[in-house]
DNA sequence: GCCATGACGTTCC
DNA sequence: GGGAACGCCATGG
């Protein structure tokens, strides 16, 4: 296995209870900065029997990336929850409350950060264009 | 070795 | 605030 997915698996690992990551962050953490894909790729990749959290990460908007009618997405949101992870109305974690680390989202605002799920739902619909 | 794909992110209309 | 385009990195065909 290469460095990078053990260097991400860590850094999930280090993710406390009840806070969550997002793919962003964990491919900094992991020396991989931009690499927020490659780290979907690596959770995806995760065997049934592993120790890492991988429900504790999402994407930049605060939502679970997976899509809704997944089994996954509503391990993932049951898993949270039973954290004490509080989703918003909109289906969204606040990252200001549940981000990790903090400073990470502090010292980044990133105020357009529907800007990813934006992308997923015009890719579900199929507009490749 | 090139092309397509994906649990993503940031910038620009 | 919402939608579209472009970029990034690793994998699989």
């Amino acid at each position: 296995m290469n460095p990078f997915y053990h260097r991400i698996y860590r850094v999930v690992r280090h993710i406390p209870k009840g806070r969550v990551a997002t793919y962003g962050i964990v491919a900094r953490l992991a020396g991989r900065p931009g690499a927020a894909r490659t780290v979907g790729w690596a959770l995806s990749a995760l065997p049934e029997d592993n120790d890492v959290p991988w429900w504790r990460v999402i994407n930049a908007a605060g939502r679970i990336s997976l899509s809704t009618q997944d089994h996954s997405a509503v391990l993932q949101r049951a898993l949270l929850l039973r954290e004490g992870v509080r989703f918003a109305p909109g289906g969204a974690v606040n990252l200001g409350t549940y981000g990790w680390p903090a400073e990470a989202y502090d010292s980044a605002p990133a105020a357009h950060k529907r800007a990813a799920a934006s992308r997923r739902s015009r890719r579900l619909k199929g507009l490749r264009t």
